[in-house]
RNA sequence: GCGCCCGUAGCUCAGUAGGACAGAGCGGCGGUUUCCUAAACCGCAGGUCGCAGGUUCGAGUCCUGCCGGGCGUACCA
């Protein structure tokens, strides 16, 4: 969808007449004041004086004697170094509703990823152990970058690269054998974890027991009947808890990828590498030696010949990069694999692959739990039973958000309701609080916190948006057709219009940097915006949407409509539901 | 030792390709409900932007060094 030009662009144009700058650096330098009294948009002139050898107030003021006003822009002011410009706002706010009212769902979205495939691995748990917080991040960052980059036109292939393969499974196999477990397919995902544990228990110290779960993966490996047998059994089960919880949160994938897939690929890689002299025997292990890139080696093999992960994602990568030549594949992992991602991408390069630079560890902060006896924080172990399963924090959300609800029961309109909404504001509450802060930031995770319904949190947002609909439901017409912009002439009316207009930078600058934190920082400072507009209204009849006036009413009513589908959109880019009312 | 991430108000965090006086939420104090949902709004208090240099007309933002925390660093993922 072709839009006007924007404003920056048309004062870019109109500046590149008197500077030596080209008209998309000057929009670029363009710039909002502090307050709006200074005006709508400000260019700073102390750059442009290494050009001009004028001091910046200077440049300033002759800038204002000498530009050309384009259309919609209706003075310019020079304020100490800084030449302000002052827009046509009725124009403008004119342009604006009807631009997100025109678009609806669309507004934001952009084509440059038109005809272009982006990859991304998110989720990526470990069968036969229950989802815990910590793959919280790596689900809902990887599902909001999904849905971010689809809304920049982008074709995107969501993979859960389950890890159904390693030692690991070594030593549950062993322990179905050992303990006599007859029918491992009745096993529940919660028994298998335990199971994991007595026999890691059990094994600390004990050689044999360690060396039959070597064999057991082993075995593995090699398809042995049994060991494959208790294996497929287990990610049978684990396959449909992960499913469920995956759904409570709202995050979907197109492929359910388990790493055993590349195990025959695995097999044809080594052997490649081998001809092409890229790997090495050392101290019989293999490796891919990366001295050239200042890292360590890259092990695919161990001294007993199990495979280790690593050799698993350069076959993936492989068939990813056949089968969608992507643009870009993002890899949603932790902080802690940093030093995986550079060696895979290193070790692609080695095998020739250019399109190892499209690889992109989109790292984030580990969750972390405060130690109650030292006070400082650190990654929550298992052992300690310090695993929060994902359920039970949904769990708990959920069963707050219910109880806040039955509150204000009378907002609802049927009983059926609450259950449903309690779940949208609840896992809403959990996904925002995860993706509100820069992903990079480790968290140590508070209940409180995580549960919190007031202030920066998702509810607020969410709440913001149901105000909304009640105007709208209350207002009790249809959207009128034509409505007189020039009657929304409130400061804080200007400020929404404003906010509303930055809606598409927001979204490209998330995707730039991977960043859904940033759609979450819009969208609070929207609804701050919005709710400071709403509660004027209390006092003074005349402010309210729903005005005396008509002709007003309708004027405001538009804009609710475009402030609402803005707030929408942009929680469906965090994965997060926008009930009508709560 | 080396690598990656982080270090902004009591706490949790924003700070847009270096630019107009460092912002918000929570907590604290004080207000607001005959009024479009108080999961809200308004006001007050609270900051040597870890430290020291450097680049620049200008640095929370860039460079170097240091300090503090976290996570990695060949047979886990």
């Amino acid at each position: 969808m072709s839009q006007m030009a924007s404003m920056e662009e048309l004062l870019g144009r109109a500046l590149a007449e008197h500077l030596p700058l080209s008209a998309e650096d000057l929009a670029g330098l363009l710039q909002t004041p502090p307050s709006p009294e200074l005006g709508d948009y400000g260019l700073p002139c102390y750059a442009l004086s290494k050009y001009l050898h004028k001091a910046p107030d200077r440049i300033a003021e002759e800038l204002r004697a000498e530009v050309e006003l384009p259309e919609g822009v209706c003075e310019a002011r020079a304020e100490g170094a800084y030449l302000n410009f002052f827009v046509d706002r009725p124009a403008v706010t004119e342009h604006v509703i009807r631009t997100i009212l025109a678009g609806g769902a669309d507004y934001g979205s952009d084509q440059q990823g038109a005809g272009k495939t982006i990859v991304i691995d998110y989720g990526s748990p470990n069968i036969a152990k229950h989802l815990g917080i910590h793959h919280l991040p790596s689900a809902v960052i990887g599902q909001s970058l999904y849905r971010i980059y689809e809304k920049l036109g982008y074709r995107c292939v969501g993979i859960n690269f389950l890890g159904d393969w390693g030692t690991s499974f070594g030593r549950l196999i062993a322990g179905v054998e050992r303990y006599g477990i007859e029918h491992p397919e009745r096993l529940s995902v919660a028994d298998m974890q335990e199971l994991y544990v007595r026999y890691s228990t059990e094994a600390d110290g004990e050689p044999e027991l360690q060396q039959a779960a070597r064999d057991a993966f082993r075995r593995l490996e090699e398809g042995e009947q049994q060991a494959v047998r208790i294996w497929s059994a287990c990610r049978e089960v684990s396959l449909e808890e992960f499913d469920r919880v995956y759904g409570r949160l709202g995050v979907s994938f197109d492929e359910v990828r388990p790493e055993s897939f590349y195990n025959e690929r695995l097999r044809e890689t080594v052997e490649r590498l081998r001809r092409d002299g890229i790997v090495q025997e050392s101290q019989g292990a293999l490796i891919i030696p990366l001295y050239e890139d200042g890292l360590p080696p890259c092990m695919l093999q161990k001294s007993d010949g199990a495979s280790l992960y690593a050799a698993r994602d350069l076959p993936a990568a492989e068939h990813r990069w056949e089968q969608y030549h992507f643009e870009k594949a993002l890899y949603v992992v932790g902080n802690e694999q940093s030093l995986h991602f550079r060696q895979l991408a290193a070790a692609l390069k080695q095998m020739g692959h250019e399109w190892a630079d499209r690889i992109k560890h989109v790292n984030f902060g580990l969750i972390k739990f405060r130690d109650p006896e030292t006070g400082r924080a650190r990654v929550g172990s298992t052992r300690r039973g310090e695993m929060l399963l994902l359920d039970e924090v949904l769990d708990e959300a959920v069963a707050r958000a219910r109880r806040k609800i039955e509150d204000n029961a009378e907002r609802l309109e049927a009983e059926a309701d609450l259950g449903e909404l309690a779940a949208q504001v609840g896992v809403g509450a959990v996904v925002f609080r995860q993706l509100s802060t820069r992903r990079t930031r480790d968290v140590v995770f508070e209940w409180d916190r995580m549960l919190d319904f007031e202030g920066d949190t998702g509810p607020y947002v969410q709440y913001a948006h149901a105000r909304l609909c009640s105007i709208l439901r209350k207002a009790g017409q249809p959207m009128a057709a034509d409505v007189d912009h020039s009657l929304l002439a409130l400061p804080e009316e200007w400020v929404l219009v404003r906010h509303l207009e930055r809606f598409p930078r927001a979204v490209l600058g998330a995707a730039q940097e991977c960043e859904p934190s940033a759609i979450a920082s819009y969208l609070l400072e929207l609804c701050a915006d919005f709710s400071t507009y709403y509660s004027a209204g209390m006092r003074e009849p005349d402010r309210r949407v729903l005005c005396e006036d008509a002709a007003t009413r309708a004027a405001r009513l538009a804009l609710v409509e475009a402030a609402r589908h803005v707030i929408r959109s942009g929680l469906a880019l965090l994965g997060m539901a926008a009930p009508d009312r709560m």
